[in-house]
DNA sequence: GTGTTGCCATCGCACTTTCCGATGGGGCTA
DNA sequence: TAGCCCCATCGGAAAGTGCGATGGCAACAC
């Protein structure tokens, strides 16, 4: 069995389609063709079938796919290793932690591997990718993370692997925002004013959560994907309000530069998880330590949160 | 990359030549060293020291086997669930717990799997091996099983990975046989007469751990590997004594074939201890079905050894 | 020292695999 | 019906993969 063959089942399984998985494996479309029909004929079943238009994977190829992704991983280990190269941790995150929180973490990883244990085991090469919720879910699906860190709001239904931190959230503004001058602000208060929205999907469904799905519906959401320091400074400067964690928001609202509105009620706290899959090989040593560091930098520890909760 | 080069590269780490591994594959030599050579290409380090007699693995082919074990495994497990094939289960055990206890356990099992859920997931196939201990971990570190049960008399180094079971010894004898006739034996008097030993080491082990090394050395020593009934046989002419768990002749203590020698004090006691490969694959929820089962099966429970221990 | 033995690398050769571009069938859409 | 996209298949070039034969090297026996 040839590695080259479940690459490219996988690639057809990605892209839909021989052709187009042909390109992005730079093959021509026939070898791709000849690939999994060779590929069918070892494993002694079909894992395509030939639409019109593209393919769809069969029973066997459902089957066939996480373990066809796993195999090209432990190559892929398995190549680092015998060359001896330090193990590659493939971390991902949202844009509000890698502004603030990752940062710290990393650093204080780099920084205990240079200290005490410089052996050979002394840590992995750590390659930080920051996107979005949905980029990161199909990245870590397809193997091209090996940890991914991000706020769950816990309206979602996927478990996390381990709960490393918690915060809160706040609805923030500019000190000029006209809300920012009352008392108190009321749901309704809220809607006739423009928001700022970071992650698709995640600032509404809290709003809804809290307010209720029909005050929201004709909210005017401005998304600004990307650059969390963009949405500041948009913000800072009186243009609408938004949804953030504190930890995102901390040096901010301490300076004075951006305010909390303040509601009646405060905002459902959200926690900060971890997802990593099983099979890290070498650079299991480097998580673990790094989940550690995680937990020690709680922006707001379980104890405060509890006290402040009851 | 081709598996065929992993293929050849354990064999020859496993043979300790090209040749014998060769030979083992089916391959000519040249082939073989040929494979080695694109292998090394292919990862880009050398993997094996030619010496003038057989090879050596060099510290990257040393890094290298677990991993070529573990992707030959995994593509082994690929092809099973490909093919919808049921996983199997290679299970190994020595010839003291395949002799009365592990029928009952995977008797159980087979009910239980025919029983409530007949369904996709219904169980895996079975395979079980019995042999020698040292036997069944080369056979397990090799990959060859899945998972093992053993006894354990606590005076290895080796963890176990689950205990499911405990039991004591007994230094048993035929009714007839000299010993059997005295009110109480010491350890000089056992020294007089000849040892049936079921398996290599773990006799001697547990006496000379009981009575001391010195009063052993000079003990006639039978060894009958591989056939605890021929042995309990022989032991029924009067031929010897032996240690054996109360597990293995609780039948024959019961119907007075066999009694158990009065020492003065109680030998160790043993457990029933479970090994398996972090990896299985579909075939976990097999295995963790199999370990309630074996739990539930235990011979002499904890509460009772405790009890009777106080 | 010399011959023998066993191990591995290399060479030449035959066969197979693997890739490509080109061609053609089949379904979807306009 | 024409155009388009998708995939299978074909022929030929190139690379890979097998074998047996040969030779170098180290260890061992005498």
């Amino acid at each position: 069995m040839d590695s080259r063959y479940l690459r490219a089942f996988v690639a057809v399984a990605e892209h839909g389609g021989i052709s187009a998985a042909a390109q992005a494996l730079g093959y021509a479309q026939s070898s791709v063709s000849a690939q999994l029909k060779r590929l069918e004929a070892d494993l002694g079943v079909s894992v395509l079938v030939r639409a019109g238009t593209g393919t769809v994977l069969t029973e066997a190829g459902g089957r066939l796919l996480p373990y066809a992704r796993e195999a090209l991983e432990l190559e892929e280990r398995m190549r680092r290793t015998a060359r001896g190269d330090r193990p590659r941790l493939r971390i991902g995150t949202q844009e509000s932690l890698a502004h603030v929180w990752l940062p710290e973490v990393l650093a204080a990883l780099e920084y205990g591997a240079g200290g005490a244990d410089t052996g050979p085991d002394a840590g992995a090469d750590v390659v930080l990718t920051v996107a979005s919720r949905s980029t990161l879910e199909r990245a870590f699906g397809a193997g091209e993370l090996d940890l991914v860190f991000e706020y769950d709001n816990g309206l979602r239904s996927v478990r996390p692997h381990a709960v490393v931190g918690h915060d809160r959230t706040f609805l923030v503004a500019s000190p000029s925002h006209p809300l920012a001058r009352q008392e108190t602000v009321t749901p309704e208060q809220l809607l006739a004013h423009e928001f700022l929205v970071a992650e698709p999907g995640c600032t509404s469904e809290m709003l809804v959560d809290r307010f209720g799905a029909d005050l929201l519906a004709g909210a005017q959401q401005t998304l600004l994907q990307g650059s969390v320091a963009a949405l500041l400074r948009l913000l800072g400067h009186g243009h609408g309000i938004t949804l953030l964690p504190e930890l995102t928001v901390a040096r901010e609202l301490r300076e004075g530069e951006l305010v909390a509105l303040p509601l009646t009620e405060p905002l459902r706290p959200v926690s900060i998880v971890a997802q990593w899959h099983p099979r890290l090989g070498a650079a299991e040593h480097t998580v673990r330590t790094l989940l550690d560091l995680a937990r020690r930098a709680d922006p707001l520890p379980e104890v405060t949160r509890t006290a402040r909760a009851s």
